[in-house]
DNA sequence: ACCATGAACTTTATCCATAAAAAACAACTT
DNA sequence: AAGTTGTTTTTTATGGATAAAGTTCATGGT
């Protein structure tokens, strides 16, 4: 069956409002939650719905206010409000990056299935959109093979993300002066400094910020192709970080630096401070990557 | 249920090996077999079991010898010798390039699958396959956004191929002069030279040409992306030129200059040589699949 | 005429079942 | 001991069913 991830999800996302007293007085329409929510009129319904048989709404003659105050144990828990897919997702890669699953070894549908407790259809599914990412090979009528997170697989990523990174940083240096991106990315240098002061509290932020940057740079000259590998990397490196904590804080201190300098060289318009200053990151980028696969290609997995 | 495709295709083969006398005497083991035929032991005795059903092949005391001769309706149909997920393949692509399917049009997985008659399972598994190739969107929980096989699409296509070409052309040249591969490019610079001269009858020989070219190209340098990008040219091209058959003769006669000019060009190690003649080759593979796009683009589908 | 709600209909996400194909095991032969 | 064939077990490819979510149609109020 269907889960009803959807729904829960968008139930508590209202029911935060509700108690955050971002929904005072009327209530706004099904059709104008639907549009704040992203998610269907039906699923509004079904959420009104329940908000009004636990009193947390109340509908009068058409017309519906906030009603009981809001308390934690009316929250869905967490886990029912992501869909098999996204824990398929989690659990693979847990498994990936947290296993001792050596390099070669042969992936089995059915046990992964039983193992992550889901269909093998969902297992199917998730390997397909996976091996995308060069980490796994599909043998017709026989399973799918593990290459390995290995440093083989940084090189080949990092190689072609410097051909990438290169390209987009020198199209957008060449953008006219009128460009709307360089406000934006002066917004983002801003937000650089900013999170440079409060490194001591704030350095998990980084990651959006990273993203968020290197976003802005392909956006001066979009590129499907370029786009979907850069998810490759948001992937790889989103999970890889969730268990690869360690200096954290100097990582995030040093990239921001890096990123700093290669906003300059972006707005100093020079081409060969720009190629320096992006080279220099990515490599530290690189470097970072490799070393944390070290852990991986030895034998402390679960430190 | 599963389709015995496997079984029907291994089955012809052995069949025209038994027709062309291919194996005479004792036929090899099961397991000699299995591995010419790149079955499992399973599929083999399948077929061997309905050859000898068939008095295809007799069976006396353990040793199996050919029986009475094969006839044209001793073989399977070749739809019947074809996966359901390949035949999706090939509907899903007449569909998208013959189809005047415009770009923003939305796909359903539903209606696909009652069109193709699969289930739909099987639509929903290739279209997360085929979306790497940057023509489709997953929208959750709603369906797929068909981005159109449009000039945008080309051109970005195109400068990736570019990018990665001339990065592996100058690492080719590269090449130590005992790499094995120059002896692979000099058989490869013999097979164009031979078929320019046979162009008339055998133009159609040249797409497995290219294929073995540019792939030998990325061969000095391999990455796995690269590898993949390239799977998506294949592919692309692979079906494309099903549906456009204008002008092959002659465009291929000039692509087969265009490489032998390339092949030269990397012989002489020169590398802004090289980058000309990459560039001219790539360039004119381009301007012809935006040329036959215009026909997409335009009315006349049906062409 | 527009917007809100209600109800019916369609499509996606998910599980389950099963024949075909592969793999593993067992017994035999030289 | 290594290679054959016979048998059993496991796994993949494919179809089918169904609740949840999305979409469309219908009705009613301003």
């Amino acid at each position: 069956m269907r889960t009803d991830t959807v729904y829960k999800k968008a139930f508590n996302r209202v029911a935060s409002m509700l108690r955050d007293g971002q929904l005072t007085g009327e209530l706004p329409s099904e059709n104008e939650l639907r549009r704040k929510m992203g998610v269907s009129r039906t699923t509004v319904r079904k959420v009104l719905g329940e908000l009004a048989h636990r009193d947390l709404i109340a509908e009068r003659s058409g017309v519906r206010t906030a009603g009981r105050a809001v308390e934690d144990s009316d929250y869905y828990p967490d886990a029912e409000t992501t869909s098999r897919a996204k824990h398929v997702e989690q659990q693979f890669m847990e498994w990936m990056l947290r296993g001792d699953t050596r390099p070669g070894t042969s992936i089995n549908e059915l046990e992964l299935a039983r193992q992550f407790g889901v269909a093998t259809n969902g297992i199917r599914e998730f390997l397909i959109r996976f091996s995308r990412f060069g980490l796994l090979e599909k043998r017709p009528n026989t399973g799918w093979l593990f290459k390995g997170f290995t440093e083989d697989f940084a090189l080949e990523l990092f190689e072609i993300r410097v051909m990438f990174e290169l390209r987009s940083a020198h199209l957008f240096s060449r953008q006219p002066d009128t460009s709307p991106l360089w406000e934006k990315l002066g917004v983002l240098k801003s937000a650089h400094t900013e999170l440079l002061k409060q490194i001591e509290s704030r350095f998990h932020d980084f990651s959006s910020l990273d993203n968020r940057f290197h976003r802005l740079i392909n956006e001066a000259s979009p590129n499907r192709f370029i786009d979907d590998f850069y998810d490759i990397i948001s992937f790889i490196f989103h999970y890889h970080y969730q268990w690869n904590k360690h200096d954290e804080k100097q990582r995030n201190q040093a990239a921001i630096l890096e990123h700093l300098a290669y906003i300059d060289a972006l707005e100093s318009r020079d081409s060969e401070r720009i190629e320096r200053a992006c080279r220099a990151h990515l490599a530290s980028a690189r470097e970072t990557l490799m070393r944390s696969l070290i852990v991986f290609d030895g034998m402390d997995t679960n430190a």
